[in-house]
RNA sequence: GCCCGGGUAGCUCAGGGGUAGAGCAGCGGAUUGAAAAUCCGCGUGUCGGUGGUUCGAUUCCGCCCCCGGGCA
């Protein structure tokens, strides 16, 4: 088959850019791999693709979902398989890109063949959590599954909701299921990653730039919008960057200003995790420090041409 | 120029003759259907400079430099 492209970098990296050039160069399409590009509501707040973007080639998966919705990997390994697929079938390029890494490590090796959970267990485990707390929550999880308990630190609410979920849902413990894997969405010799690493203290500049451009182009009305739909906050939508502090400024909690440095903080931080995931998740993946768009297209088609080579 | 006050971590500051803390920022790590999430871990430092007193100075003394305020 035709190799996808696969680009993942930290935020404000440049990926979305980078991603237009190669499906222009390579008559390919973009699919997007970042859990909060998904969502309908969510577009300047999440540095979705502009409109010369989206005219220079054909997207998919960008706003798809409405923010009311708990997305999340399985149904976008679902998604996406269906997209690369098609695209394939028509002889196009898949030009993957986002900042989810675990999308990514989902794409490439598959994910645990865990039936689906029912919403009504789903929210169960959310209000016991809520009512008793994260250790409850692990005391319950030891009875039943000893060995996720074990393996999960601290208190990480979401791993221990998630496997006392499937436990509650499936009768059996997570940690069973975990031994295997679905087949990957791409096999091994049907992809090349590329890594989108910029020196870091230019990235955060670049970051907190970003959202003050953000804030010109609209966040606050789009921030305001959402907060009018009334949802509840543990939603994933709502926990996207600067969204709480945009919600808290809105209900005239805080004011603009501190709204601002903490979102730019938290996605700073968010920058941070994601160099630790790739350094650490995908520590072969050529890496691309350079910012310039020139530059890092010629690299990325260079060794995507040794890739065709090697099919 | 003189008189005060202050120079300690990236920032705001506490401390005080036995080479130092706190908050925020930051850094390292984990990551299997919430992942822009969630969780675990870590003070990162010529205590402005330079002489002196002292067994020992970031702390006390002298001089110098810088910042703020006051008087001229």
């Amino acid at each position: 088959m035709t190799p996808a492209i696969l680009i993942h970098g930290p935020t404000a990296s440049g990926k979305t850019k980078l991603a237009v050039a190669l499906a222009e160069a390579l008559d390919g399409e973009v699919v997007n791999a970042d859990s909060m590009q998904v969502y309908r509501d969510l577009n300047v707040l999440t540095a979705r693709p502009t409109q010369d973007e989206l005219d220079a080639a054909p997207h998919h998966l960008f706003g798809h979902v409405d923010a009311a919705t708990r997305y999340n990997t399985g149904q976008w390994l679902g998604d996406v398989e269906r997209v690369v697929a098609d695209i394939v079938r028509r002889g196009k390029v898949p030009v993957l890109v986002g900042g989810t890494g675990l999308y990514f490590l989902a794409l490439i090796e598959g994910l645990s063949d865990i039936p689906p959970v029912p919403e009504d267990i789903r929210a169960d485990v959310r209000s016991l959590l809520q009512d008793e707390g994260a250790g409850a929550l692990r005391q319950r999880l030891e009875a039943v599954d000893p060995e996720s308990a074990e393996r999960i630190k601290g208190s990480d609410r979401q791993r221990l909701s998630r496997a006392y979920e499937v436990w509650l849902a499936t009768g059996k413990p997570m940690s069973a299921f975990q031994g295997a894997r679905t087949p990957p969405v791409l096999g091994k010799d049907e992809w090349l990653g590329v890594a989108l690493t910029p020196n870091r203290p230019r990235l955060y500049q670049r970051i907190d730039r970003r959202f003050q451009g953000m804030m010109m182009k609209g966040a606050m009305d789009e921030a305001k919008a959402l907060v009018a739909r009334d949802l509840p906050a543990d939603l994933p939508a709502m926990k996207a960057h600067g969204m709480p502090w945009l919600a808290a400024f809105v209900r005239g909690e805080m004011s603009a200003e501190a709204a601002a440095e903490h979102a730019q903080r938290d996605t700073r931080r968010y920058a941070k995790r994601q160099f630790t995931w790739i350094g650490r998740q995908f520590p072969f993946w050529p890496r691309i420090p350079s910012l310039d768009l020139a530059e890092r297209r010629r690299v990325v088609l260079a060794l995507y041409k040794e890739v065709q080579r090697g099919i």
